[in-house]
DNA sequence: CTACAATATTTGTATGTACAAATGTAGTGT
DNA sequence: ACACTACATTTGTACATACAAATATTGTAG
């Protein structure tokens, strides 16, 4: 469906309305679909995501502003997340020994072995929406994202 | 900046998942940066987005439903949205006469002169992120992404 | 006409987000 | 050592979102 009769538009739209629109409603689909996902182990993505860094970390700890840097919304409240994390005792939080300000956060193996269930599911949910497009198309469309977004 | 520096990966990604989260993450820059727009006139984005459907009515009250189904983010709560709308006076809301389940909103005259004073500002928002893609990479990017967004 | 299903909207509740203020700790200059 | 600034995180508050349940009205089958 063309954006145009997504959100039936009376009026024809300028192309840069257009795209921004697109992108603001294909996020919205593709979000709404990875929530599904995420809720079916009750998390929300915020949370998958924190998971996900800290699994990045490879073993190493992170501490709240690293976990906060790697996030796709930048404006999450971190401490508020970690906690419900751990209420689900999917990681740990320790004050770090070199520097009290800081935070140590770890994933634990509860965690590792929710994010390999959901791996695959994840996985399959990425490619979906790239089945009608070929290589060629999705590089180009990832390139043109990066060069849209760099104003 | 390259997703995978945003995101400041240690791993390759796939290219499904680098577009996905590329769209993620640009919805969030556009998103941020209206929101600054929307709120310098005490407007949240999707205030704005009913202020507009409604102007699109030309004259016409549009009910909830209406609204709701011509919104980006289909899961907003449509009765709170308008709820703060009206305190500031920029639309209406009536019973509708033909059938009293229904609720007929219509902006005021209020609501379109602030929409007249954002008109400009909006335009040059969305022009902004146009400017470092040809017209000819910007319909290239407007199909990738409707043949991308239809699974 | 009555009971029941369908439609349209509102409300309640839990959760998430945005942002400012508060708290606690570390580093720096004097 | 002292005051001061910077840093890291937490907390408070208002607002927004997700979703189920409640309310009110209309349409329909018997």
């Amino acid at each position: 469906m063309k954006i145009e009769e997504v959100i039936k538009a009376t009026t024809p739209m300028s192309l840069p309305k257009k795209i921004i629109l697109n992108i603001m409603y294909t996020q919205n689909v593709i979000g709404e679909s990875f929530s599904e996902i995420a809720k079916a182990h009750d998390l929300s993505p915020e949370q998958y995501n924190v998971l996900r860094i800290l699994r990045g970390q490879k073993g190493k700890p992170a501490n709240m502003c690293v976990i906060q840097e790697r996030m796709i919304a930048k404006t999450s409240n971190t401490t508020r997340l970690v906690d419900k994390l751990l209420l689900k005792e999917l990681v740990t939080r320790e004050v770090c020994p070199d520097n009290r300000r800081k935070m140590e956060v770890a994933i634990t193996q509860k965690g590792l072995d929710l994010l390999k269930i959901l791996d695959p599911v994840v996985d399959n949910h990425e490619a979906k929406f790239c089945n009608n497009l070929t290589e060629k198309e999705q590089e180009l469309l990832n390139e043109l994202l990066e060069k849209y977004r760099n104003v």
